[in-house]
DNA sequence: TATATTAATGTAAGCGTTTACATTTTTAAA
DNA sequence: TTTAAAAATGTAAACGCTTACATTAATATA
């Protein structure tokens, strides 16, 4: 493989002039980077990223740290911030993490590596909060997503799920429902967290009182939303309706409603939110709340891009905390097209 | 950030013996390494990996390359290649690309770059052999994912398509259907194609003359599946039976099957390939093949290890091709639960 | 105890860049 | 033309690490 040393012979210049031309920095007269552009070309010459790294402190390389189980998500978010991100020459590499010990340890290996010029850390299962302690203190710059709000100069970029929660569920509520059932994701994620608390509030508003009975355990598998769905049936009064706090739930839901002999949703009503693209192709079609994961994606490239030139001049200022804001989507499975 | 200068004075040894320790090269006598390992913590030091590769060119860093139209597979591929080849130590670096001709852009810089101990490309459009003239002359070790069988020395993974995609077409014939349709995924796709290939085997097997209006083009969407169907429907004679490339086409197909009035399976039996996990939770049941993208994941991450270790002992042998064997997933939508 | 052997540690070069600073060339002003 | 100022290019150190080789310390043998 050639090096700049290589080029430099070749067009007769100093490897100082190679670098300027390559890197498009300081002057250079037109004959002489045409030289240049030649012998690199020539030699098909792309310079050794490593050595740039290790001399310029600065990579274009950004680091992610996903936990396995959010996979669900994850491509689609990837897509999103590579999108944004290749604009301008940045790479991405990916740390997954099988459990919090490891996703922690990724994330140092990264930062410590120095090898990343920025950190996307998804971090759903708000009980790491160490998390927040480690990069703080280097000066790498790092977006979170999906996690609550903590510590002051930190930066992340969430969904509205609280207010859409609250939304779909007064959407329920208007149809005359009482009786919500509402499936949870896995038990310390962020985002199900959030869709229950604005599940609570709206009931509240309305008058109605939270019955214990109807709060059941999922993983945001379709599997847990099927079993969840078939305890939701067996409790009395058998709720009218059920929130599941995803889409994939919603749908294993909406199978063990059919399986008990029920109908979706003359009988139960079923609604889920992500907005997966099966939704709309399954019967009944799913009335759930969308989730945009590729606009999630380029709003963290884009986020963590400003941070990183907040690194070097400080006066560019950068959001702390960006909420995506979220769109219902009415279909079948909620039953209002019935009424008229 | 501590280097291993600092470690060095703090332990009061020279960094030779650090690195040793670090690395678990050369002998160090137990006392040192304790003295070292002390150092280490107390500074929370961790090697930096732009160095380390500039010094000894090898790289624990593995390039994908993926292309954008991909994302369905991606993530699942992603999971199984991280949890391999983080066992060993190995991070991924993701360059997506757009076109193919970014795609081998991106490829290219990954190679020259000189960042990677070794590369990933996933290339299911069979257009671009230019890609594989790249890789070779350089000495970094490369796995294919899904391209055709081309140069030797060239390794890929690939899926066992053919064969299901017999087998599945068999399935409809034993049922009795003759007048059966094709939905393709996106034209150039290397398993799509080879799908189409099964497809056309088991009906020339069978003595079926091969319509030409039977065969409809999708792009691996719900939305395309829904369309292609809506047309073949249009068809006379009306097929009995419809084949999709994928999952994701056949839900779109037995949508449209369902607005146009019919049934599945009785009127249209329709069967998929992938068994995504919204198959089995639909009505009907998707009888579909299973694609294990996990293992498949894995398998590649194997295999590109062996070629990485290959590269420095030449007497290991790398498998040249990889076919990954798949299953028939039998469900209500090909309707042979009717049949008793 | 002296010497040979082996184990442990240290020294310093070099990996391929970038960049501050020095030097040379070109252009402008006198 | 000569000289000053500006532009272009070159020189060489440094980034943090690994490793071949040199040196020193520890152990075994005579």
């Amino acid at each position: 493989m050639a090096t700049i040393i290589d080029v430099a012979k070749l067009a007769g210049v100093s490897t100082a002039t190679v670098s300027r031309v390559i890197n498009n920095t300081g002057k250079v007269r037109l004959a002489t980077r045409k030289k240049v552009m030649k012998a690199v070309n020539e030699l098909n010459f792309s310079p050794n990223v490593s050595a740039q790294i290790l001399q310029s402190k600065q990579s274009k390389t950004i680091g992610m740290v996903f936990p396995d189980a959010s996979s669900l998500y994850f491509s689609e978010i990837i897509r999103g911030i590579c999108n944004y991100v290749n604009q301008f020459g940045f790479q991405i590499i990916i740390g997954s993490a099988h459990d919090e010990e490891e996703e922690l340890k990724t994330a140092v290996r990264f930062l410590n590596g120095h090898t990343v010029g920025g950190l996307v850390i998804m971090a759903p299962s708000s009980k790491n909060e160490e998390l927040f302690a480690l990069p703080i203190n280097h000066s790498t710059p790092v977006v979170f997503i999906s996690v609550p709000p903590v510590k002051a100069g930190t930066t992340s970029v969430v969904l509205d799920n609280f207010k859409m929660s609250v939304e779909m569920t007064n959407h329920l509520i208007k149809l005359g429902h009482r009786d919500i059932a509402f499936i949870h994701g896995s038990s310390h994620n962020y985002d199900s967290r959030r869709r229950y608390a604005g599940y609570v509030k709206a009931l509240e508003d309305n008058g109605i009182v939270i019955n214990p009975e109807y709060s059941v355990e999922g993983n945001f598998t379709e599997d847990s939303g099927y079993e969840a769905c078939l305890k939701i049936i067996e409790v009395t009064p058998r709720p009218t309706a059920i929130f599941a706090a995803n889409d994939a739930m919603a749908i294993g839901a909406i199978e063990a409603v059919k399986d008990s002999g029920l109908r979706v949703p003359e009988n139960i009503a079923i609604v889920g939110f992500d907005d997966i693209s099966t939704s709309q192709y399954m019967t009944p079609s799913l009335t759930t709340v969308k989730v945009p994961l590729f606009d999630l994606g380029q709003v963290v490239g884009k986020t963590l891009l400003q941070k990183i030139d907040s690194n070097m001049d400080r006066h560019i200022a950068v959001a702390e905390r960006i909420v995506i804001p979220l769109e219902i989507v009415i279909r079948e499975s909620c039953g209002c097209h019935l009424n008229h």
